[in-house]
DNA sequence: TATGAAAAACCACGATG
DNA sequence: CATCGTGGTTTTTCATA
């Protein structure tokens, strides 16, 4: 499951995981390595899977989601048809960036991005018209201190 | 603020939030557009800061970050000085990988990565001897029905 | 280290609505 | 008159021998 990571491959994916425009030159420079044998490694690595991807980042506000809320779900209903609903809901609305499911009884957490507070009441009313819920409670970001996508190494 | 979008901007933004690796004719193609011309864009919505960054996404699991926590903070010392101690905390420790403050008297939660429960508790000690906290209620992620970087758009 | 192929970065002109 | 498309040049980066 987990790949075997040495100091020369974390100093890469930490350099990428910060800035994945980075030239090969400049890459081997930060991981101290041949810009061939960073090459190599950076491979090897996308080859299994450890790293996923590259995106872009766009800023919430800019593109009309300065809002992000928290949304604690709590069902007592939980059979098999119900999951598959909510499995559904998670899929189809773009809103939801991110759906947990937690520990302690059947619980999610999930992570809401929408423009403001009228545009978060319009996502609760499609996601209740798809997925029966007993218990919804909405907490809403008043500041971000961190939101990065790096993870630590 | 927030930028002036229209459909073409957001084809191209949804294309590069999935996929920065396309080049300029595949992505000029997914927008409708010339090459020139989606470049052009491109460049505008990078300088003003619409996209933020190019990143590379990680496997949390094949990294050694199989755990993510969600930690309610609550705290009835609001003071100045502890707020510095607050955020010191969070730019220090590489595991919180969000911080944010909540509405409703002064709440946060951080999201969390680490390995395993153990991982966690010595992150858990770490934390509570930069800061003083109050109340800390940590729940943990049994699985991830989603988590994208993506925004809706 | 060298090198060929490819893509990106940028410029200028005329067309279009 | 913004913005498009075309077609060019120069530069950089890749990917491999």
């Amino acid at each position: 499951m987990n790949f075997n990571l040495d100091d020369i491959d974390r100093r890469i994916l930490a350099a990428l995981q910060r800035d994945a425009t980075l030239s090969m030159d400049a890459l081997a420079e930060a991981a101290g390595l041949s810009r061939n044998a960073c090459w190599r490694r950076m491979r090897q690595m996308e080859g299994a899977g450890v790293i996923r991807g590259r995106v872009v980042l766009l800023d919430p506000a800019k593109v009309g989601c300065a809002l992000q809320v928290f949304v604690m779900v709590r069902t007592s209903s939980h059979d098999a048809a119900w999951m598959e609903k909510f499995d559904r809901a998670v899929r189809i609305l773009p809103e939801i960036v991110g759906a947990h499911r937690m520990t302690g009884d059947l619980d999610y957490v999930l992570r809401v991005r929408v423009a403001d507070v009228p545009a978060y009441d319009a996502f609760y009313k499609k996601l209740i018209a798809l997925v029966p819920l007993s218990d919804i409670s909405a907490s809403f970001v008043m500041e971000d201190n961190k939101d990065t996508t790096e993870l630590p190494l």
